[in-house]
DNA sequence: AGCATTTTTGCATTCGTATGCAATATGGAT
DNA sequence: ATCCATATTGCATACGAATGCAAAAATGCT
């Protein structure tokens, strides 16, 4: 009851003594590829066990100038894209040997006390994703060896690393999706106007559309927010020359504008509306949606993430690499289907039209 | 180009020498509440800022034996609850001035890597959700002076805290609303057999309905998981006394249940059936769904945990501390309602039977 | 100015582990 | 048994900051 002080905990001297050798055999005994010899070894291991000891990380991360300690800046959770982000992040990450530190919230302001802590650890790494870093911080990271990784955004900025897809080719991909669905009139709700993801979509979208002919496109902003987005919905489909397809920035934007679609307005989807999204989010596959949406391949971007971050963390190379992956277009219902061009594979329906 | 090794880092020596004070000095200025005349911190500060100085948490935390980090271990990601939850967690943390290292994925097997790797990081506090842990585990933390809270789960088990709401108290509000809405058969989705949130969910219900003279319940299995949830709503649908009532251990589970009612069944919501769930998670308020559900007070929950936390950390005082919060059954259009007992609160609606 | 307090400072040590180096032990070949 | 190459070990020190203690400086009081 006196006290509020943590216990000590057993160190690698007490394992020492108490296994008859030095501090040093102790230290090799729990250092992979260390010189020991098999049979100090054992006796440190029994004696580890005995009292229970366990490397003490953070020791030996200010030895070692290593935390094996990743930070991930993650905001937006309610947008169930980013948990599976961070679960899959999460165990690529323990299977590399390194531990997640986790940030939410956004990192806006510009001496930014987030940042500030998350310097404090000496974190090995850093992944941001839904969230950007001022010039000054991101130079600041590459100055002291820190490699940067932005998840799903991407800047031009050196020294920062990015993983991506195709999200022009996306944008494109869903303009020519719904032209061949025969649709005459277009609409967008766009996510953050700031965002590179937002503005690709966009343009790759407008191109395929402009390309046809149509270069009146009906916009409306919802800020990757399910509330605005609803906004959004409502201003478009309350207007006479309501568009018959509409492209929705995100999966998570697309599910509050069906709801509106369909109880506000009683529009019946596709017969009324095509509805097209992205990401395929959880919601998106929910038969009440099924959204035909642009896949993003979580796992195999976080693979990219994390194999730029191990690289650049052995190699002590600071170079920004920019990893682009493919998505697919998921054809399920909340859209009027094409004639020509949707295949099956492993039982999912995709838009591949076979032009050259 | 040669490295591979991060840039070491600016010293509290270095800053020092350069505002021409000695280390004590530099590292009083960090220190809130050190001795340290106005004059010299403003020196220090200046230099520190010149050299881009930062504390580093590592060190301190070696000397301090304190690493202000909390560990958090999470699963099931994927129900919307957790993403809320660590969203909420990691808020309050940050204010606290603590860091969250977060554990996805279960802990599972005796003895644990991912439980290692938390201790080697001499964390300052457990929390963990939606994941138990064995008793020598428990223990282990106990006698390291490691506070440990259970999330939404509880357990007998001394040394370890623990935060719930009134799962059985809720269980029995959602039966009462049932029989009030004049059903006469009822059904139930469990969740995990094996956790205590089901468990007393499952009581409540069992217990209103009992007295009320119904004793048959039809019980299946969806252990918290969508797909096991759907198969078990077919189960239940294609039964010839398909009951008119049921409750769905959560939401997650809910709103597979209601598609899998509606669109492989056809029935209507509520007027064939009548679905409530728990949590009031997003989706369960999205108008497709719509779902009648107990609320889990997220916020109040999550500000519990951190005050034990920190309760326990500053005191050193390791006793076990369980506080259950009230939820509140809030009405939408997913269960048919009975005559009375609805109330309007903050734009909500309320079930609150005025009974003694 | 002189003395007593209080505040501020620097010194030296400590936290628990990793590692270069020199010393010692081991094994093999002769 | 002797010698040499190699494997293993312990010693001593370093990592970066916090802190008890004693010395030094600043302040208050008469």
């Amino acid at each position: 009851m006196d006290s509020g002080v943590k216990k000590p905990g057993v160190t690698s001297s007490q394992v020492a003594r108490r296994a008859g050798v030095s501090q040093s055999a102790v230290s090799r005994t729990f250092t992979p590829g260390a010189s020991i010899a098999p049979k100090t070894r054992a006796k440190v291991l029994a004696a580890a066990k005995e009292l229970g000891y366990r490397p003490n990380a953070i020791a030996r991360s200010l030895i070692t100038n290593r935390s094996r300690i990743i930070a991930v800046v993650m905001a937006y959770l309610e947008n169930l894209f980013y948990p599976d982000v961070l679960e899959e992040l999460g165990r690529l990450l323990v299977k590399e040997n390194y531990r997640l530190l986790l940030f939410t919230g956004f990192i806006d302001r510009n001496s930014d006390p987030v940042f500030d802590q998350l310097m404090q650890y000496r974190v090995d790494g850093i992944v941001l994703a839904s969230t950007s870093l001022s010039s000054e911080l991101s130079e600041e990271c590459a100055a002291a060896g820190i490699p940067v990784v932005l998840f799903n955004r991407t800047t031009e900025r050196d020294a920062v690393s990015s993983v991506t897809t195709r999200n022009r080719e996306g944008g494109r991909r869903i303009g020519e999706f719904l032209l061949a669905g025969g649709h005459k009139s277009f609409g967008y709700i766009s996510g953050l106007e700031s965002s590179s993801t937002n503005r690709d979509r966009f343009a790759g979208y407008r191109e395929a559309l402009a390309e046809a002919g149509y270069d009146d496109i009906i916009v409306e902003v919802g800020n990757y927010d399910r509330a605005e987005a609803e906004a959004a919905a409502r201003k478009i489909f309350a207007r006479p020359d309501r568009p018959e397809a509409l492209f929705v920035a995100n999966d998570h934007m697309a599910v509050a504008v069906m709801d509106v679609a369909r109880y506000e307005f009683g529009l019946a989807i596709p017969q009324d509306i095509s509805i097209v999204g992205y990401d395929d989010v959880g919601p998106a596959r929910w038969t009440s949606y099924g959204i035909t949406s642009m896949t993003q391949p979580i796992k195999r971007m976080v693979e990219a993430t994390v194999s730029i971050l191990m690289e650049q963390i052995s190699s002590g190379e600071i170079e920004a690499e920019h990893r682009i992956l493919n998505g697919e277009l998921v054809v399920r219902t909340s859209a009027r289907l094409p004639k020509t061009g949707i295949v099956e594979v492993d039982g999912r329906r995709l838009y591949k039209p076979s032009k050259s």
